[in-house]
DNA sequence: CAGCCAATGATGAAATTGTAACAGAATTTT
DNA sequence: AAAATTCTGTTACAATTTCATCATTGGCTG
């Protein structure tokens, strides 16, 4: 009997890794028992289950939990990183290929590219990929090798010659650290060649970032305020060079 | 006026951002409307927000609505191919290199991975990709290119050049058509070069998928069958070769 | 400034969801 | 095999959510 309780509750989180959200009912009908039962699981499994609403969701995805190790950043100056990607969406114009850069900041432009932009979107980020795999109309290139969870990102040399196949018009790049004497700084040593590569490659490139990075210093250096065409903040764009 | 609603609606989607859920009450708080008026912004604007039992969440992370085209494939004969995945585990031993192909099949297997199992997992695959990002005990090597919808798989030949970097035990492969005298095939070209590849340099390949598949013939030959060390099902393994 | 219109708030009825209590099944223990 | 225990389904009722309706507000136009 707890082989068929943990039988069903194997399958309740099965039918939820597929569905994301299940209502009750649905679930009840899938594992071929009473509402009540199911409501009885979730409530007895705390960790796994979350209810909202008479819908039944993976715990995993409540509340700043995302599966990268970034959930903490996440969550703070989002509506400052939000308004400097509206500032940086200004440069992107129809048919561009872009390169979004990993972080927590950027991925907030994907949702602001309008609908048939007809852009390009090069990526080396999980947390980036997995937005821009919903917009179908979008084309998405990633720059694959090894993952980093510190950073949900991709680091190698292939993904690096992927590079040398691309044209990018605009570099939208984001920094940890930014020192208008230094330069852009980031956390993570494995984020500098894509970085650097990026901004060797591309046209035209930008610094997006809130402004509590203004100041700060991260131990890896990957570029000079000079390699950016501006920085962008929430509080709009301003030139650097 | 419409412009006091369209900033609600920002502010919304802002705040959403952060918390990923908010109750009714909640938001209406923190908006300074009353309930009734966030009620109605949700209700106005369904492509962006979602209501589930008193909660708003960001619509897209809806039910059923995977982010990828395999939604409808992703349910059929799911526990088949979990059977199948479960067979195939037997073949993946610590310190093991493996390929996950692309598909609905094998994304099972990474949730049935043993925690700290010591294997590193080399993906094409979104789907795949999104479970491991989960699984920080998981080395994950992915391989890059462009996106393919249809398949949530990237393709190019940097991707092709990093498993020249690779040391691959086992690699588990699906198929969409298995036929014992043709071989195995596949609904999308470009899923061809990387099976192919990966079936050149990896030391054991087998071919997991369930019997549905069998007798089928899908348009993109990759291998025959002597290629696989076995076919595993969910009724288990048989050799092929 | 009257009048109109859209937006918002308030109210309450209807529908849905959450939960406790009990009774019948299934399973284990004695 | 009987008893005890746990699990499940049913029912009833409380709490909450949903929604239609109407009153009020605030801005805009003539």
């Amino acid at each position: 009997m707890a082989d068929r309780k943990s039988q069903r509750v194997a399958a309740l989180a099965d039918a939820l890794g597929e569905h994301r959200v299940l209502h009750v009912r649905r679930a009840a009908e899938l594992l071929k028992v009473s509402e009540m039962t199911v409501r009885r699981d979730v409530a007895n499994n705390p960790a796994s289950f979350q209810f909202l609403g008479g819908h039944i969701m993976l715990a995993g995805e409540r509340e700043g939990e995302a599966p990268y190790e970034l959930g903490l950043a996440a969550n703070q100056h989002a509506s400052a990183k939000r308004a400097a990607c509206r500032h940086a969406l200004k440069h992107v114009a129809r048919g561009d290929t872009i390169y979004l850069d990993c972080g927590t900041t950027l991925v907030h432009l994907v949702e602001m590219l309008p609908e048939n932009a007809d852009v390009s979107v090069v990526c080396c980020a999980m947390n980036v990929a997995e937005r821009l795999a919903r917009r179908p109309d979008i084309r998405m290139i990633m720059l694959g090798g090894l993952y980093h969870p510190s950073t949900a990102s991709f680091s190698g040399n292939p993904g690096l010659e992927t590079l040398d196949q691309l044209g990018i018009n605009i570099a939208l790049l984001s920094a940890a650290g930014i020192d208008f004497t230094r330069g852009a700084t980031c956390a993570h040593f494995h984020e500098v060649p894509v970085k650097q590569k990026v901004i060797g490659l591309a046209q035209r490139c930008h610094l997006v970032a809130d402004r509590s990075k203004i100041g700060v210093q991260k131990p890896a250096f990957f570029a000079p305020m000079s390699a950016f065409q501006s920085l962008i903040t929430e509080e709009g764009e301003q030139r650097v060079k």
